[in-house]
DNA sequence: CATAAATAATAGTAATACTATCAAATGGTT
DNA sequence: AACCATTTGATAGTATTACTATTATTTATG
């Protein structure tokens, strides 16, 4: 996938457009494999390097530092995923509609093969559910608001939120739903797989999805100006 | 606080018991502060032995490292909050106005000096708000999890599970709300400070605590064997 | 074919994340 | 007060991480 649509990412997300070059692709495909493999916490730019027969100093021409190459592939994935949303709802008239479907896509399961592209997508996207908010919760944050790294998530969350009062004009906390929705949904999936008395998730239903689409239904519905 | 009541954590959680010794009472006190203060991608022994005048393999005999310190501070935090609970709710009569009570607890923001005990116990629950999920999302946590260093988490979320249930035996995913409202309780405080165009909290409101406890209480009615 | 740009190769530094050893201090028995 | 065990301090040392700098080599482009 991150060879065949071009997503758009802020320019200081990192040093060098790695989706303008052989080597910065090869970075993001190997990269994310890696994270995936080992973890954000023992992944380093050496090992990356190794495993595309690269050096440490190439790297570094890209990204800063790991930080960085969390916060390209976050910015990423949530470009990605607003363009995914864009495409499955564009053609529905109610706002209902296109909120169901979101929620169908911000929640399902990252082994749900239904809808994914290539191999790397569902890597992505598991980085992202396990990861993705360690590029938001650290003492840097301010900093890397300013880069824009977040931008592409926080147009996600505006749009579903245009969605949400179309619906009811007077729910008062539409942003504070989706937040909690997505990011709940990506820990129950993690709960799941290695907490199971944290969650009603598991492999034989998909608890996550049915219990957040109706959670998003009864709760804006709910008057609350 | 943590030097007034004693918490069961269970004791593969360190390699000493750090509430047993001046220098443990130490190491909890100032790795709080310093945590709080620079964050836990920055903490190191180094800093956190200099700090108390101490050395780093002096903390190396509490603590295997930074990680076991972190899921040491999780379980810890996770105790006191279940014997706060408990006691809050110990005399009330309905699992209804326990469950309000608790999530009352649970959501409401860290520099609401509001029940909040001495100084260092906002800094802790700062740093489980803003870090906490650290000690859960990685690589290691299967390990983790059967050093028990999850168990008094695990335990309030049981607990609160028996009251849901207690008031509607049919609903079908207890813990799943629960974990969305304590997790995503603890973001929407970082957002309102850092991001605030992803919540509807603010300095001026208290958005979290009412939106989470409408949410439970809409969500439980809601019938759904 | 020339030249600019990108990458590789190599080297080096400071900090981090530890482990090991031994000396000094402390605290509780007899 | 002397003895012993435990805890802590002091010091040293290693491998890895997180970078930066320099120069040589390859690759793309006009």
């Amino acid at each position: 996938m991150v060879l065949e649509v071009k997503i758009a990412v802020p320019e200081n997300v990192y040093l060098k457009d790695p989706q303008q070059s052989k080597l910065g692709l090869q970075l993001i495909q190997e990269g994310i494999e890696l994270i995936d493999e080992i973890g954000y916490e023992a992944f380093t730019f050496k090992k990356l390097a190794t495993k595309i027969n690269s050096t440490e100093a190439s790297v570094y021409r890209y990204f800063e530092n790991k930080q960085q190459f969390l916060q390209f592939l976050f910015s990423w994935y949530w470009g990605w995923m607003n363009y995914k949303i864009h495409m499955e709802t564009a053609s529905m008239s109610t706002a209902n509609e296109k909120l169901k479907r979101s929620i169908k896509l911000l929640t399902q399961s990252n082994d749900v093969v239904d809808s994914i592209t290539t191999p790397h997508e569902a890597k992505l996207k598991s980085i992202i559910n396990q990861e993705g908010i360690k590029a938001v919760l650290n003492k840097n944050v301010d900093q890397i608001n300013q880069s824009g790294a977040f931008e592409n998530y926080k147009l996600l969350v505006e749009k579903m939120t245009c969605w949400i009062l179309e619906i009811n004009p007077n729910f008062a906390y539409p942003q504070m739903l989706l937040t909690t929705i997505i990011e709940g949904a990506h820990l129950q999936h993690f709960f799941a797989t290695h907490l199971p008395r944290l969650t009603n998730q598991s492999s034989e239903n998909n608890a996550v999805e049915l219990f957040y689409i109706q959670l998003i239904c009864t709760q804006i519905t709910t008057n609350n100006g």
